[in-house]
RNA sequence: GUGGCUGUAGCUCAAUGGCAGAGCACUUGACUGUGGAUCAAGGGGUUGUGGGUUCGACCCCCAUCAGCCACCCCA
């Protein structure tokens, strides 16, 4: 085998085809953000690892984040996530922009994990926030928002859901039966992980985090009641809102959804696969001090995140894969000998003079080997033009799908190929 | 960071410790103005890398790198 140079762990290549896929899904993201309103925005890949250290865990920056030296020596970090980068944009320009505000990006994010299914070192995310609401209403849209981003690529209520939770609800349940403070911190940990355990397991570890057994039979009531949530106005609301924007079926409440630990401050959301053992495709929440963490005034905002990977595995999960064209061009046009080549030059700039994608092979070859070129490349139709052509001031226009031809005179080659074109799709 | 599985032609994969192979793809020809078919021929390899055991290693052992998968974690 010949030794090629490995590309990075952890990264991948997109090829053209690749490539097509993952700007399907930015436009798909695109539409559905810019249908709510809101702007799409950019930041930094590189960002000063101070900004990461102001808000996010300590396990974030040393030891998943990349970190380097710059030749100043100051340390370099490729963004591990977008939020604090949201944060610092905001509060740099707090007077004059126009609360509250609703952002989108997509872009490129870098996390130093080992890979696995649905993550790499290197992997693109959608983020999308609305600052400065702390309404009820705010944190409904953001769900409704992921609920349309669902539908637009094909995903049903029955093959994913949205599940809510508010961790204001969650406080004053566990208040209740005395849990606060540090043991509010392990339990929210605890509660995070009983999905993964083993029952018995699990009521070990909860026994060993300080909680009592009368806790604990308490705990699991309220963890397996579906309608705990109508003790929470906050989250009535939410879900009378998504019902009268039509999306209500997605949402599920799901008293178990935490999320990250210190975070998050009031409702907060995960999709998942339905199935079993469905692992997150996204998630977010409402935060109050964001803004203010790094330096700027008080803020309230409510957004999530979604990876590229993860929604990939279950649109292929799914079936919902979109079929997308990977055809570089749909007119390819023959060179028939070396004296014709730059006649097809000519004729390919008329063609692309019409907006039509054109190629020309790039040399005189064997008309087969050039059809069988333009086969290949997914080309709709090959253009002819040798000598009987040249003679009569005609093109031959070659159908590959229908496998047909026709002439057509050089004057109209353009329009003539618009019109089919049109018929054809 | 922990554990499991896997690295052989461009791709998918064979080969009891004894001459490294097949299918697909590619190139050329059958076919000097017509493509997805067929047939024939051809080019392609330091078996991921480095050590070790052995008369002899794709095969066994060790290390390392990479891929996949599950943990950890999930901002």
């Amino acid at each position: 085998m010949k030794t090629t140079i490995q590309a990075v762990k952890g990264t991948r290549d997109f090829y053209p085809e690749q490539m097509a896929f993952r700007n399907w899904l930015y436009s798909s993201i695109r539409k559905v953000s810019e249908s709510f309103g809101y702007q799409e925005y950019e930041g930094p890949i590189l960002e000063k690892i101070e900004l990461y250290a102001a808000k996010s865990g300590e396990e974030l920056v040393k030891e998943q984040a990349f970190v380097f030296p710059d030749r100043g020596g100051d340390l370099i970090t490729l963004r591990p996530e977008l939020t604090p980068t949201l944060a610092r944009m905001i509060a740099q320009r707090q007077n004059e922009l126009v609360i509250p505000l609703r952002w989108w990006s997509f872009g490129p994010f870098f996390r130093y994990e080992r890979p696995q299914k649905g993550r790499a070192r290197e992997f693109f995310q959608w983020n999308i926030d609305l600052i400065g609401a702390s309404s009820t209403d705010a944190d409904a849209e953001l769900i409704a928002v992921c609920a349309s981003f669902f539908q637009q690529i094909g995903l049903s209520p029955i093959q994913v859901g949205i599940f809510v939770n508010d961790r204001r609800l969650m406080d004053s349940q566990l208040a209740a039966i005395g849990i606060q403070g540090e043991l509010k911190q392990a339990t929210f940990r605890l509660i995070d992980r009983r999905d993964k355990m083993s029952p018995e397991d699990w009521d070990d570890y909860a026994l060993s985090s300080g909680i009592s057994t009368a806790q604990l039979g308490a705990l699991k009531d309220m963890l397996g009641n579906p309608d705990l949530w109508q003790k929470s106005e906050h989250l009535k609301r939410v879900f009378a809102i998504l019902e009268a924007m039509g999306v209500r079926e997605y949402a599920v409440f799901d008293p178990q959804v935490i999320r990250g630990l210190d975070y998050y401050t009031g409702t907060v959301f995960e999709a998942r696969d339905r199935s079993k053992g469905g692992r997150a495709i996204l998630g977010g929440g409402h935060y109050d001090n964001l803004v203010e963490d790094v330096g700027g005034e008080s803020l309230p905002g409510v957004g999530f995140a979604m990876g590229d990977m993860m929604i990939a595995v279950i649109m292929e999960k799914y079936g919902v894969l979109p079929r997308l064209s990977t055809a570089p061009a749909e007119v390819l046009v023959t060179v028939f000998d070396d004296e014709s080549l730059v006649d097809a030059f000519a004729i390919s700039a008329a063609v692309r003079r019409a907006g039509i994608a054109v190629i020309c092979y790039p040399e005189s070859a064997k008309l087969p080997k050039q059809l069988k070129y333009a086969d290949r490349i997914g080309a709709r139709f090959a253009l002819i033009c040798g000598p009987d052509e040249k003679k009569a001031g005609v093109v031959t226009i070659k159908d590959l799908a229908k496998r047909t031809q026709q002439t057509v005179a050089r004057d109209r080659l353009g329009a003539e190929l618009q019109k089919m074109l049109l018929a054809q799709s």
